[in-house]
DNA sequence: GTTCAAGTTCAAGTGAACTTGAGTTCAAGG
DNA sequence: CCTTGAACTCAAGTTCACTTGAACTTGAAC
């Protein structure tokens, strides 16, 4: 590894488009790695572009960082994601995009039978029922996959 | 005003499926309106229900507060809104959630595209390109709209 | 008159994904 | 050596849409 080959913090962030602030926290969260100078400066491998790149296409997709990682640490870090890689997650973001816009299809059905009906009715209306929200894992379709759902803040899932 | 029309909160919280927490929220924030009994606790209307109702499928659809609440604003509090009413609303919430769903397709079509040349390479595959998101408003189709942009926490568009 | 679920206020907390600020140090050019 | 911009750390702040907790009061029933 040759230290000419390593490139600043200025740089990456110049190049990857990303805030030095979000650099460093991603290498916090452990989504990236970096070596350091004599005086502690970072200095980043030229393939932390490519997982930059990464990070911003999964997070176009809304991936959590917390996903992010997960995908990431099944790509070994040092070599490039082969066509295989590539084509298994991106199978996994398709159906991501495929659900979500399923599911605002979903939503904006649900208009159309309401500007039929007019009534935003609490009793009849499925659009604006809270029903379909309160059952946390109903037998139905659901109206909005957990991605598109507003993360209720204290709200807790599983514990 | 009849006082025996008015209900309390646990009632309007139940039928509403919103938490006692949530409805005062709204009063705060001025989306519905509330009588207090002699002691200060909260009576509220009939037509509350219907609010809520309102507000439960204009969030669904992923409307701020802000934005229900100017709505809301050009619906007269006391009348049901009008099939009038209501299909100049559905309109407008029928244009975002087609927006959205633009916008998730195109990011679909990136995908694609990134399968046929398994680049996500920085320079060439728009799917991972910063530039879409640094530009401000750019000249071209962008790949996200600004409802489906992650909102950057302090990253301030206007002042 | 007692009880107690249901209601009240107000401040502070939540989670995600970063940003900002303060105060300090590094490193490259002249 | 001096300057200056780039980088560092660490704690705290930001937004949104609520929730939670503490400490207290109401009001309907018995």
């Amino acid at each position: 590894m040759d230290a000419r080959d390593l490139l600043p913090m200025g740089e990456i962030s110049r190049r990857s488009g990303f805030a030095a602030s979000a650099i460093r926290f991603y290498e916090a969260e452990g989504l990236i790695e970096a070596h350091r100078s004599g005086g502690g400066q970072r200095r980043f491998e030229r393939n932390v572009l490519r997982r930059l790149a990464f990070i911003r296409a999964a997070s176009n997709v809304g991936l959590t960082i917390e996903e992010i990682r997960d995908e990431l640490a099944r790509l070994p870090g040092n070599r490039t994601p082969t066509k295989a890689d590539w084509h298994r997650i991106s199978q996994h973001w398709r159906r991501r995009l495929d659900d979500q816009i399923a599911a605002l299809e979903r939503l904006k059905g649900g208009l159309d039978s309401c500007i039929g009906c007019g009534c935003l009715s609490l009793r009849s209306c499925a659009f604006s029922n809270a029903g379909d929200w309160a059952a946390r894992q109903g037998p139905g379709a659901q109206l909005l996959p957990d991605t598109l759902r507003k993360p209720h803040p204290t709200r807790r899932t599983s514990g």
